[in-house]
RNA sequence: GUGGAUGUAGCUCAGCUGGUUAGAGCACUGGAUUGUGGAUCCAGGUGUCGGGGGUUCGAAUCCCCUCAUCCACCCCA
């Protein structure tokens, strides 16, 4: 009989416990931090009709969409973005959620597109959005929440990039670019990349610029300063563009009121020069690069579309919000050394060697779950050195040492498998000494305890 | 989707323009050590040389196809 060649297509990935618990932990990470600003969680089928994903963003994310006829003949799709649904999700449901509604949404999302380090074909974001609401508090609230996002996660290198539609489109009408924006903005997006020349060839050839429009369209984005001086130099470029004063004036509501929360100017900056692909944003927009890993590209995108559902309900629904990009997150994280080796989610191995006394092992387990403890009964009476290996190993951070002169004497030895000490304690009452043992040790290395 | 590179042990990698019976360092298993881990020593699995087909007396090596990974374009998290 032949094997079957066990794999995974291009793209998707299994997760081992190693590298599915930094994942879990990342999620927690984030829900709490959402949860911290009011977000409520919700959920949305993977599969949805066709007509509900496609036309949303661009060309490409049409042609990125996996999509197929199930088995009743309806043409349907796998989500290719959580923003997607949530427009449908909210037109479907407005009268019962009421406005404005602050949801996170932590699902797999599809692309068929080219893999490449960072990017993958079934991967998680993390969104969250605040629906129905024009407020710049909402729009200064998403820079919060990425910026201590990033610090709960562990980063303290990063920036969160703002920008604002208004301003370049602004521009674009008084240079008469309006109708070409799309390919303009694409081009600009690109600065970072490709340098100014090529960007200017770029408008010229993909957007019918003339050289004198492209090159005023650098302009902009080559202000330099600090953020106060380029926006007083925003006011003078879009002078008479009602349009553009508004981005502007928006952008420093943004950056005083990031300012006023505590945030530092070197983690939220003004960036002229970032424009975001997808379409659908009208004004605020977001991006977020690793100080230490600039090139994965960035890992917290999002901004503000003041249409969300139009093509779903007539109710006018404005909105803001971003998404964390999970497994990009992680592919930094791992390139940078910030995932912990651990394969275990225990941090107790009780070791077994004495069988007689089984019942005694699992009254010990049983005690130290009880005071929330996780504990592992290793399941073979094998050599003690090998079940400490195994400890070691996996990560576990106290064993526990009992065998017939320890039940004898209703003890059980407790060693610190970081220091290899061993201590003998005693058993009763309901094995609170050793919990308590456990505890101590558990407790020195954990610095600041984290809030639930 | 287009173009380029790569694929040899669990991992990181050698292997000459076809030629005896395939390698190194860590990781893995057992033993020296029937109750105290990371070390040392010995013994050893370390392998469809990505998969399939072709050329050849003979293919890890050359050719074709396929799959996967990485890079660039595109797009984006």
């Amino acid at each position: 009989m032949s094997l079957i060649t066990p794999r995974t297509l291009k793209g998707f990935r299994d997760y081992v416990p190693s590298s599915m618990m930094p994942r879990e932990r990342l999620i927690e990470t984030a829900k709490r931090v959402y949860r911290s600003y009011g977000f409520s969680p919700i959920d949305t089928p993977a599969l949805e009709y066709l007509e509900v994903l496609q036309g949303k963003g661009s060309d490409e994310t049409d042609r990125q969409l996996y999509q197929f006829v199930d088995h009743g003949g309806r043409a349907v799709g796998l989500r290719f973005d959580l923003t997607v649904p949530l427009a449908r999700f909210v037109a479907q449901h407005a009268s019962e959620l009421g406005m404005p509604f602050k949801r996170y949404h932590v699902a797999t999302v599809w692309r068929g597109e080219n893999t490449q380090r960072g990017r993958y074909r079934e991967f998680m974001q993390c969104d969250f959005d605040t629906i129905g609401t024009q407020s710049v508090v909402a729009d200064i609230e998403t820079a919060l929440v990425i910026h201590d996002l990033m610090l709960a996660i562990g980063f303290d290198q990063f920036t969160i990039c703002v920008n604002n539609r208004l301003v370049l489109n602004g521009l674009l009408e008084k240079l008469g670019l309006a109708a070409q924006a799309t390919a303009i903005l694409r081009a600009l997006d690109k600065l970072a990349k490709i340098g100014a020349e090529n960007v200017l060839e770029e408008m010229q050839q993909q957007a019918q610029a003339t050289r004198a429009q492209a090159q005023q369209v650098l302009q902009l984005a080559a202000l330099r300063g600090t953020a106060d001086e380029v926006l007083q130099q925003l006011d003078t470029i879009l002078a008479g563009s009602a349009n553009g004063a508004a981005g502007a004036e928006s952008l420093r509501q943004v950056l005083s009121g990031v300012r006023a929360a505590g945030v530092p100017d070197t983690r939220v900056k003004l960036d002229l020069s970032i424009a975001r692909g997808l379409d659908y944003y009208t004004g605020t927009i977001f991006e977020t690069y690793l100080g230490p890993l600039p090139t994965i590209g960035s890992v917290c995108s999002g901004g503000r579309y003041d249409n969300l559902a139009g093509l779903f309900t007539k109710q006018h629904l404005p909105g803001i919000g971003a998404s964390l990009g999970l497994d990009r997150l992680l592919a930094a994280m791992e390139e940078l050394g910030m995932v912990e080796k651990v394969a275990t989610p225990a941090s107790v191995l009780l070791t077994y060697f004495a069988p007689d006394h089984l019942p005694a092992y699992l009254q010990l387990a049983a005690q130290l779950r009880a005071a929330g403890l996780r504990v592992e009964l290793y399941p073979e009476a094998k050599r003690l050195g090998q079940q400490l290996k195994y400890a070691d190993q996996r990560g576990f951070r106290v064993a526990l040492v009992a065998g017939d002169d320890e039940w004898a004497r209703r003890t059980c030895q407790v060693k610190d498998l970081r220091t290899g000490e061993s201590q003998e304690v005693n058993l009763d009452p309901d094995a609170e000494p050793v919990a308590q043992a456990i505890h101590a040790i558990l407790s020195s290395d954990l610095p600041a305890p984290e809030e639930h």
